[in-house]
RNA sequence: GCGCUGUUAGCUCAGUUGGUUUAGAGCAUUACCUUGACAGGGUAGGGGUCAGUGGUUCGAAUCCACUACAGCGCACCA
């Protein structure tokens, strides 16, 4: 069979994953097996892969391959999500290209557009994801706009309302002028910015020529303002008790007020108080019982009651006012600043303090239980530094703004009558009951027109993937629930983690999962996050034609542990394919072995013997990693048991010379070996994994790599493992000699030594890989020989007339040298009294055989210098 | 401003309760090898006063304090 000599990942990767469908691996039913469940951070369905997707993904697939390889019933739930916000304004934005404004259309005729865009264009990512090779059971697939899912989003929404925790009210909330819709607190990214504060003189009512001077960010606010405040303490402002000040441009005349809440130290001491355009003002405002004039329309417009600018947008009527008030002495000065502004985390625009009537879900009670089971261990977080920036969160948590001014999503639930009384209800029909039970009297009723948050439908994904609101018996839910993992990014820990916890526990009465897998930012090399707008990002489907999916996967978890950003570097996917050709050519090379029934030869004996043990080693090692979710170092362990002890060491120990047959045994032997590297490799590598695993052997149906069994661990045996640790010592001072001495591999050449106590297991080995032609044991140290150590044991090798004296000379005295210092620091150490009488017994004991090995090794040193 | 993490080789990171030969890995780099699995290869090197200062200890990359820098989270200073 003519094996190509590179691997071609292109040809092979469809097929398999076409396979694998066909055989219908991915989908789990409930059974007699133990779960092991992820549900997916289900994308915006209107998104395009991405690194970060990449990451996440990979780690899900990886984790999903194991569990299946492990004997567990894998089961990883895809999906997508609706994001409101997200999709409303893609729709709005395609329908404004065919000249349709969101404004001509109903609700109805909207939402008609936008499932048209999401049946057309939605969940291209899922599509994506398959040529990452994700195992996802696709027949589980779900939308969190299913009927299903959104009907447990209203059940939800209705329950929570009934016991009480869902409220509606007149607050002020983080509005976004570009989405047109309120936002939640977590939606809000507060950045540094350059900005100025302006410091504006309001003359004192009744007065001369007396002025108050305020400093604020936002003059143009000036026009809502409804008092002036300054602390009761300041000694500034006292005599201003009971007097008025007089707004410039409006001229409006406000109270002069008292609060502690002013700092005096800011700006001039006075504030302005404009209580529809922030909070801390609005607080102010209910104490001191002041007026409230909103002067800004949704889109962030100055409204006609505030008599001047109207029409104009805010910022524009901040560079504006400020340039009137200098036109009319007021403004004092402005000064440059750094403040924090809020803006919108879906539309990037400022967003805005804004009163209005929104629905809430108070948190304090619900969230403790998602706090204590975190705290105590029963939910995992993994890296835990995260525990504590959740614990933070949850202790401090505000009510959540459930309320959406958006159509796209769960319609909230409720039912007003004319004069605006309301019910929660499921339907009308209910809705109209309940009225009537109350008594209340109405001719026709609306319905609320806002939709809920997305992350209100998110939050019950874990439960709702799986029925288990509209069924909260069935068998999915019985068998899945608790899901195990949840493989996800930091940035949504409160978004999405902390409320599916709330939520698990609320109805449940359960964890959603046991183990919070964060793992990092994807970045480019600048440090810089990968993003469609900056441009740094490479596709995902472009490296995987590049690199192949196997590749790019190994790329990815070469360098994320959890929870640490990963620095993306295409090197880090070439170094994946290389490590795919590596395995290829080790597969190549055994393939195209002779074979012939004689005995195996003693060397491939133990060789087989020492992998085989180290192979359990490593695999302890791997397992271990897992346990621990050390993704990067479990592959690690991977690579160098492929590359270094399976192709480095032991295929050139059982190498047979070229165009010279190999034993059956050691055949069957090293293919063994290989079939359980394909299987550690499979999680990281499935598509390579496979292909060879049905190359190296004829395969009955259903022997397929990806429901093989994981490699059950075996004798690890310490003394092999240190007596070929010493021979590769001895192997790579000769290809260490030979490279100095420039004595060509092909040259035979001879070692000898002297010491008694070295194992000679290994010496059919050492002869091969050094090109012995013996190794003889000696009386008494041969003169005139290139001498070298391992351990304390000399070895020799006569090379003829041809020996550098002083080269070796230099060598040998840079060896004493460093001996010499060790030595040193030993003694000192032993000739601590304190050290020998304080530290354990062992770490003494381990210093003097240092001290003996050390001293050992310069008194051979010095010989050999004598002998040169 | 408050809080939480970090800071170890050119880069990305390990270093598991302080003591496994005066710090390890992968990548990168250097030299050499190379018709016989793999030039996308092999072999062998070089490279670090573990951010700084002080302390605890017989002993510190590891524990403590402070400083500097970076990242993240939270917060109403206009």
């Amino acid at each position: 069979m003519e094996i190509p000599k590179v691997y071609d990942p292109a040809a092979v990767e469809d097929k398999w994953y076409s396979f694998w469908l066909e055989k219908n691996y991915f989908h789990s039913e409930p059974d007699e097996r133990e779960p092991y469940t992820i549900v997916i951070p289900p994308p915006n369905v209107t998104g395009v892969l991405h690194m970060g997707h990449m990451l996440n993904n990979t780690i899900q697939d990886v984790l999903i391959r194991r569990a299946r390889m492990m004997g567990k019933n894998a089961c990883w739930v895809p999906g997508t999500d609706h994001a409101s916000i997200a999709t409303e304004a893609k729709v709005v934005a395609l329908l404004k290209q065919k000249g349709i404004s969101k404004e001509q259309l109903t609700r109805e005729e909207f939402l008609k557009y936008a499932w048209e865009w999401k049946e057309k264009y939605g969940g291209i990512i899922l599509e994506q994801l398959k040529k990452l090779g994700a195992s996802c059971d696709w027949e589980r697939t779900r939308f969190t706009m299913d009927p299903d899912l959104s009907d447990a989003v209203i059940d939800v929404f209705i329950d929570l309302f009934r016991k009480g925790q869902i409220y509606r009210g007149v607050r002020m909330v983080n509005w976004d002028p570009q989405g047109l819709t309120a936002v939640s607190d977590e939606e809000v990214i507060h950045k540094e910015v350059n900005s100025k504060l302006y410091y504006v003189k309001y003359k004192i009512e009744d007065s001369q020529d007396e002025w108050i001077t305020i400093a604020t960010t936002r003059p143009e606010t000036i026009l809502a303002d409804t008092a002036v405040c300054v602390h009761p303490d300041d000694e500034r402002y006292r005599h201003l008790k009971g007097k008025r000040a007089i707004i410039p441009i409006i001229n409006r005349s406000v109270p002069i007020i008292f609060d502690e809440y002013i700092t005096m130290e800011f700006g001039t001491g006075a504030l302005k108080v404009t209580p529809a355009h922030d909070i801390n003002d609005y607080n102010l405002a209910i104490k001191h019982n002041l007026e409230v004039i909103d002067v800004l329309t949704p889109e962030g417009k100055l409204a006609p009651v505030a008599e001047h600018y109207v029409g104009q947008d805010r910022f524009v009527v901040r560079k504006q006012i400020a340039k009137d008030l200098d036109a009319m002495g007021q403004l004092v000065k402005a000064e440059d600043i750094k403040n924090k502004v809020g803006y919108s985390e879906r539309t990037d625009a400022v967003i805005e303090p804004r009163l209005s009537m929104q629905w809430f879900l108070k948190m304090d009670k619900v969230s403790q239980p998602a706090l204590e089971n975190v705290l105590n261990g029963n939910i995992r977080f993994i890296p835990e530094k995260f525990i504590n920036t959740y614990r933070h969160w949850m202790e401090n948590v505000h009510d959540w703004c459930i309320s959406r001014q958006l159509w796209w999503g769960q319609r909230i639930p409720a039912w007003y009558t004319e004069k605006g009384e309301y019910v929660v209800a499921k339907t009308q029909d209910e809705a109209e009951n309940l009225l009537r039970e109350k008594g209340i009297k109405f001719t026709s009723l609306r319905q609320d027109d806002d939709v809920l948050d997305t992350w209100f439908s998110s939050w019950l994904w874990p439960i709702s993937v799986f029925d288990g609101f509209k069924d909260p018996d069935n068998k999915d839910i019985n068998y899945y629930y608790p899901t195990n993992d949840l493989i996800t990014a930091p940035e949504i820990l409160f978004f999405w983690v902390a409320r599916m916890i709330i939520a698990g526990y609320e109805y449940r009465g359960q964890k959603p999962f046991s183990n919070v897998y964060l793992t990092g930012i994807v970045r480019d090399k600048q440090g810089r996050k990968m993003s469609k707008s900056l441009g740094n990002s490479p596709d995902p489907l472009d490296l995987i034609a590049q690199y192949g999916a196997d590749g790019v996967r190994v790329g990815m978890l070469l360098s994320s542990p959890a929870g640490n950003d990963l620095l993306f570097d295409e090197g880090l996917c070439e170094q994946g394919r290389n490590f795919a050709n590596k395995i290829w050519n080790a597969f190549r090379l055994i393939k195209g072995w002779e074979v012939t029934d004689q005995a195996q030869p003693e060397t491939n004996k133990i060789a087989g013997e020492w992998f085989s043990s180290r192979f359990n080693e490593s695999l302890k090692e791997i397992d271990d990693h897992y346990a621990k979710y050390r993704m990067s170092d479990a592959l690690m362990s991977t690579y160098k048991l492929v590359w270094d002890d399976y192709c480095a060491w032991y295929l050139e120990m059982i190498k047979p010379d070229f165009q010279k047959p190999v034993d059956k045994k050691t055949l069957e032997q090293a293919l063994g070996f290989f079939e359980n590297l394909l299987k550690v490799l499979h999680p990281f590598m499935p598509f390579i994994s496979e292909e060879i695993w049905h190359l190296s052997r004829e395969r009955k149906e259903g022997d397929d790599i990806i429901v093989s069994s994981w490699p059950k661990g075996g004798d690890v045996k310490t003394d092999l493992n240190k007596a070929f640790t010493t021979a590769s010592e001895i192997v790579t001072s000769i290809r260490n000699i030979r490279k100095q001495k420039n004595i060509p591999m092909r040259d035979q050449i001879e070692l000898q030594t002297i010491s008694s106590d070295r194992g000679i297991l290994f010496d059919p080995i050492i002869r091969r890989l050094g090109n012995l032609s013996m190794i003889s044991t000696l009386q008494e140290k041969p003169k005139g020989a290139i001498t070298f150590m391992v351990g304390t044991s000399e070895f020799f090798i006569p090379y003829g007339e041809s020996i550098d004296t002083d080269a070796e000379k230099e060598r040998i005295q840079k060896e004493l040298e460093y001996n010499m210092g060790f030595l040193k620091s030993v003694q000192s150490k032993l000739a601590n009294e304190k050290f020998v009488s304080n530290a354990k017994p062992e770490v003494v004991e381990n210093e003097k055989k240092k001290q003996a090995d050390a001293e050992a090794k310069i008194k051979a040193l010095k010989e050999q210098l004598e002998n040169l």
